[in-house]
DNA sequence: CGGAGGTTTGACCACACTCAAGCTGCGTGG
DNA sequence: CCACGCAGCTTGAGTGTGGTCAAACCTCCG
């Protein structure tokens, strides 16, 4: 068997969670376990016959590419995520590792089989794809809200939140997944507005900078003050 | 029966139009015609016990609300599209109409068990919910696009191919079902900068404004210029 | 005819972008 | 082990696009 389900981390909140001990085995025979590293894709904005795949550990972004090169970061994925655009000819997408990554990834066609023979499994992915969505419709908010100082704020509390064990308290100390011009084009922002976003913070006390990716957040108010409520004294 | 499933201008395209005659019958019992006007709402965020619906004619907005009370605008819904947030225990964004429009709804929790009944069902719902999903990324990836310009000249693109009866051609001549307002908080302009935008195109000759909502194409070119595809000479 | 909601237009200003220089941390090779 | 080089980050100065505030203008309806 190619997959340890058995093991699997995730295997409580995944996709296939829903399927029964039976189907799982049936499913892990066609599907392989695949490690990606940091900036390595799984596939392209075009490839046809894209894998689908169950993060396990690790992070992906979901990006486009405009006409004139610029990267979009449409959506972070984060472990029991699922990627792979079913019902489609070819991708629109790029998926990339944003750190070193493992998946459990199946063949399109196995996979549009599997959401055929097995009702639980289209009811489980439909789920998470209304999860997806809400995701989407998140970001979409928040980048479209003002001041860039809300915008790197939230932001810095959902990654506090994703980097946490548990799912209510945020992390304390954490590394970003992601550099700078990667939250820059999440939020709709340049690199140095991020960069200087993070110093003012800094200087306020909210949060403590350690080397380049870490981040410590000392006093969490003034961000969750910053990612919605007006403060005239600035 | 409560629904006329037979005359549906939207049968052959919803999600219903993947069950077979008899599990059809059977929803339609459960189902109810619904008429919006203009303004009205489905559900608010908060509500418990929501309905589902299929758009049947008509045009939604998916709206949130941030804690100062400015709309912000998710998604819109187009006939044949379905609302609802599946499997939460109440809503997180309010559904309203933009013009006169009709549904198909049924509650919560027969839709619920309509997809545990029926995965042909499922497996429609879970396509649907990829295409919204496509959209909220495609619009995430407009507003978060740069210059005014190519914002509104897109997203008026999109509302002529929308408009159109044919899906390949953009209606010559529409309405636009959106505001000023509306289209400013999709997009993240403000109401003057949309107004000014639009003015600009139509002295630049690309479009004519004939009322308040009225938009004629006179000519595409400079819209779709501007909406990212990189030209040399400019 | 009058009022209200929505829209247009103008003047001004600020926030975030651009361009540019210097810095930090890290990996590679001598 | 240090020197070098590179990628990513920080910081600064100046500019411009789109926001804010304010006033006038349509257009629809009662």
């Amino acid at each position: 068997m190619s997959l340890a389900c058995a093991s699997c981390p995730v295997r409580d909140r995944a996709a296939c969670s829903a399927l029964t001990d039976e189907e799982r085995t049936a499913m892990a025979e066609a599907g392989r376990t695949r490690h990606l590293a940091r900036g390595e894709t799984l596939f392209r904005a075009g490839d046809t016959d894209t894998a689908c795949a169950t993060l396990v550990s690790g992070a992906l972004k979901v990006t486009s590419f405009s006409e004139d090169g610029e990267e979009r970061i449409l959506a972070l994925v984060h472990p029991a995520g699922f990627v792979g655009e079913l019902f489609q000819p070819f991708a629109h997408h790029d998926v990339v590792a944003l750190t070193d990554s493992t998946l459990c990834t199946f063949s399109h066609s196995d996979m549009e089989a599997a959401v055929g023979r097995y009702p639980a499994l289209a009811q489980a992915l439909l789920r998470r794809s209304q999860e997806d969505l809400h995701a989407s419709r998140h970001l979409l908010n928040l980048a479209g809200r003002n001041s860039a100082t809300e915008k790197v704020s939230s932001l810095l509390l959902e990654m506090a939140s994703a980097a946490s064990d548990s799912p209510c308290h945020p992390a304390h100390m954490f590394d970003l997944p992601l550099t700078r011009g990667e939250m820059g084009n999440m939020l709709g922002l340049t690199i140095e507005t991020i960069s200087r976003q993070l110093s003012k913070l800094e200087k306020a006390g909210a949060i403590r900078r350690s080397g380049l990716r870490g981040i410590e957040l000392i006093n969490p108010a003034p961000l969750r003050h910053a990612s919605g409520v007006y403060s005239p004294s600035d």
